[in-house]
DNA sequence: GCTCTTTCATAAAGATATTATATATAAAAA
DNA sequence: TTTTTATATATAATATCTTTATGAAAGAGC
């Protein structure tokens, strides 16, 4: 699922061109123009990481850094400053009060993109890297290995990519557009019947009696199921 | 039924061949050359998605997409851009005046029928997914599946229509005619005894209990009724 | 080179529509 | 009533059509 970033920037033009950047990006954005809305916005969602604009009225950049370091829940929150210059002393400020990385503005699209990858990279990495467990199947994305009952099973990246959607969302029948979105990707074009030949190839890789959980539902799609 | 797109493009050669791949796909087509046109096309027909050219004469392009986004009946009408190249200014001030999705020229047949469709299946309501209960009988869209009390029912893709048609419209009557129109769909041909077929078939799955629930109701047709 | 992915061709499985025939029902006639 | 008749529905069998599975080859990326 889409990282979520709040965007704490007063200018209103700023704050659009980068929630447009984000989305653009397949991020889901939040805005807040205050400290205030800030905090009420990380409360209520589970944001991924900030955007925090240096230049805030007051010294209000630097409280909200201070505040959401302060708080157990927000500790880890990765923050990225944006500072107008590279000062030296604004740098250091920002980092001291908790930034984990700083971008000067004017800035690329793409570099600002580039960090926001990198930090959530290193601050999360337990989102979809919990190991996952359906059945006898056990599938750790941390190692990319999976096991059935006792037995190694290796798989294609696609087989690992496509068992590791399915067991994050057994039960329920996707059709094979479906799955080409949530797992190839969008804007990637392949034939539907592809997919036939990756379920194949895991039903393969598993135990005989585990790849009966790789279920065909009849002009629907598939379905991970016992 | 076939979505319904519109093709806003300036070059009559290049609108043919959109015309004729995409009517190639299924699709229901519309053509308008200027923005005019274009809106008058769109306040008339129920369009499903419209394929923007970005270079048309002047702004038109830009304010095509930006006086569509502007009402309500048209805001969430997903656009798709054409563009000549894929710079990153062009790409933002499209996405940015509410494209959807852009694609950049030359592109394939194939990616263009994959980016429409996923765009249009992404905007499709997520309706239809409710578990519907009746007596004791459950089915869930989402999984695919239907339960007869414990016991879990198989069916095929018509006979898994035609309950959840009944379960979601039920103590009504409906005659052969109704039943195709609504579960095979407008403009299918079928003999109206092909009915009474699925509806066995229906009946056999269930327990036999419950498929008394399924009722003829001579001269008039069938009804879901305890 | 290798591995993995995608496509293609064909086989196999499954679902559907049609037809023929049997059965059920309602209304009319006896 | 009971019987007849006409008509509607149920059922089984089958031919046809669709969808899915599978193996092999071509292509892409490393």
């Amino acid at each position: 699922m889409a990282a979520k970033i709040l965007i704490i920037e007063d200018e209103i033009a700023v704050r659009e061109m980068l929630t447009f950047t984000l989305k653009n990006n397949g991020f889901e954005t939040f805005e807040a123009g205050n400290s205030e809305e800030a905090l009420n916005i990380v409360s209520k969602n589970n944001i991924n990481l900030i955007l925090l604009d240096w230049m805030l009225p007051g010294k209000a950049g630097i409280d909200i850094a201070r505040s959401l370091r302060a708080s157990i829940e927000t500790k880890e929150l990765p923050i990225i400053m944006l500072t107008a210059k590279s000062e030296e002393s604004d740098k250091i400020m920002g980092l001291e009060s908790g930034a984990d990385d700083y971008i000067t503005k004017p800035f690329s699209p793409k570099e600002l993109m580039a960090r926001i990858k990198a930090l959530l990279r290193r601050s999360a990495p337990q989102t979809d890297m919990e190991v996952v467990i359906f059945g006898s199947i056990n599938l750790n994305p941390m190692t990319h290995k999976v096991k059935d009952g006792d037995k190694n099973i290796i798989l294609g990246p696609t087989e690992f990519n496509l068992l590791h959607f399915f067991m994050t969302h057994p039960e329920r029948v996707y059709s094979r557009a479906q799955l080409l979105d949530f797992v190839w990707g969008t804007n990637v074009y392949v034939e539907e019947r592809t997919v036939d030949v990756h379920i194949l190839r895991l039903r393969k890789s598993l135990e005989s009696e585990t790849s009966k959980y790789i279920q065909t539902v009849r002009g629907a799609g598939y379905r991970l199921s016992k």
